[in-house]
DNA sequence: GAGAAGATCTCCT
DNA sequence: GGAGATCTTCTCA
């Protein structure tokens, strides 16, 4: 089994989002073993970029953002959700992918208890409605995502660039028009 | 120190 | 389809 490491982040943002479709997030817990299929991410810059948390520089918030790829951000927003993100890019260049959705694969039945969700439909087909489910929070953010960590990403095998659809982002009130989210064709655990 | 906005979710109509 | 919940973070004075 092969993790993604340090030289799958550290390359375009819009790339890593774009490649990171189809790949297995794993998160041990005392509990157990949370699995599930990446099927929606979307792609934020930095100085470029009006609609992401790096766009005016660093802050203590998005310090991590600016840092070496390969790390999580984990922010929390509207008072009560946590939303994931890898960073991406060199150190010095902001840039992170934000996991919007996955497809349940192990460990439903605590997901089942994080939610208070029987339907796996929409255990995870949101970004705040997935960190619930693993039960993710801020103290999660800036984990490494190497193979000591409790938390990485397993390779699954490539797939065809047709099965991937761009769309614009979601959810945002700026630079609403950049196709920059990404989702995999026809799958029933996408957000929207 | 105050005010406003926000990469969302859930419930209600 | 629409609005409220809820609180952190940032900006500006």
């Amino acid at each position: 089994m092969k993790y993604l490491d340090g030289s799958f982040f550290s390359r375009h943002t819009r790339i890593v989002a774009f490649e990171l479709i189809g790949h297995e997030l794993v998160f041990e817990t005392l509990g157990g073993l949370l699995t599930g299929k990446i099927v929606e991410t979307e792609a934020y810059f930095g100085a470029n970029d009006p609609a992401s948390h790096a766009y005016r520089g660093v802050t203590p918030r998005n310090r991590v953002m600016f840092g070496p790829a390969g790390k999580t951000y984990v922010y929390f927003t509207y008072g009560n959700h946590y939303c994931l993100n890898i960073v991406t890019e060199k150190e010095g260049v902001a840039g992170a992918v934000l996991i919007r959705a996955l497809e349940p694969l192990g460990g439903i039945d605590m997901m089942r208890k994080n939610r208070r969700q029987i339907n796996v439909n929409h255990m995870t087909n949101g970004p705040g409605k997935l960190t619930q489910a693993f039960g993710i929070s801020r103290e999660h953010s800036g984990m490494d995502l190497n193979t000591g960590s409790s938390l990485r990403i397993v390779e699954s095998p490539s797939l065809e660039p047709v099965q991937i659809e761009v769309t614009p982002r979601i959810g945002i009130s700026r630079a609403k028009k950049k196709l920059l989210r990404f989702c995999l064709k026809d799958n029933a655990f996408v957000s929207r």
